[in-house]
DNA sequence: TGTTGTTTAATTGTACACAATTTAATTCAC
DNA sequence: GTGAATTAAATTGTGTACAATTAAACAACA
């Protein structure tokens, strides 16, 4: 599919109409895809830790910055507190993390890792080196790629005008 | 991160620990950001078709080849029939499929587009081409980067040993 | 000061995904 | 030909995501 074809002065033909509905030539498919079947080979890999992949990635984000509220968390994460409240609440029921309504401004609520949680750290390190083992990728293959992707990542995510 | 510090001999110090668990890192993370983004744009274009982003899929796997059945189509879209059930189940009450269990195999359901399915991709082909419009991003920057998703899912989607 | 607007979490309701199981039909092995 | 294994779809139960709303706290400002 050329641009030619796809601006708004061609004529969309059939053929045309196609090739745009084609679901091999759909990014968002590919994305879906990936994404789906990514998290689906992480599950077996977190299940020993107690931990869904939303959890995994919020306990990598405060392994990286600690004592964060849900607002920031959510920036990280690209989640909101819709999904991440709940969430803590299990993290927290878990022992893994604990929350903390700020006294200096009562909106915010503080996310803390427990010694416990800073612990699993150790436990989940082995998580993404046996993931690369068992997908059987090259290393340099994959950086590449997620350089790219963090390009479309806030492609993505900025609200349009 | 290179091969020699991540491989099985390379003692884990805090620092290469750090470094893996580095969520910017992640390929599963820029994965799972982009579907969840992109997805996000496409709603409100689907909305006015009725469809949700699941149902538009698998419009798209019906207008490329009819007359399927659940495990075909499952297989396109890498889905289940947990997932496309209920879904499919949903089309035909909006009078865009059929769902006819097969006489010659009965555990076959087959789907096939109705008229109104059929006549619904010439409203649906606007869609991809607003989302390309409102992300503002070059048609022939995703060509490749399709491309290279594909071989990601060949890849993701083969069960390990 | 008091009113209005904004911010942060939490809540509510809807729609996926998927693992695991169930049911029914078909195929295979012997 | 019959019992075992396999296959396809449906069902059940759990865990996200997110839009929309609510509630409370805070900020801005006339």
């Amino acid at each position: 599919m050329n641009k030619k074809e796809i601006d708004g002065e061609t004529k969309l033909t059939p053929q045309i109409t196609d090739e745009i509905l084609k679901l091999d030539n759909q990014l968002c498919f590919a994305f879906y895809v990936c994404s789906k079947e990514i998290l689906k080979k992480y599950r077996p890999l977190l299940e020993p830790l107690g931990l869904t992949y939303t959890g995994y990635i919020a306990m990598m984000a405060l392994w990286e910055q600690d004592n964060i509220n849900v607002k920031e968390l959510g920036n990280k994460l690209y989640l909101d507190s819709g999904t991440l409240t709940p969430l803590l609440k299990k993290l927290e029921s878990q022992g893994y993390v604990t929350r903390t309504r700020s006294v200096e401004n009562e909106r915010n609520v503080f996310i803390k890792l427990t010694e416990k949680g800073q612990l699993l750290k150790n436990e989940a390190v082995q998580v993404p080196l046996k993931l690369i083992e068992s997908v059987g990728c090259g290393v340099e293959n994959g950086e590449q790629l997620v350089s790219q992707l963090h390009k479309w990542m806030e492609l993505l995510a900025k609200e349009m005008p």
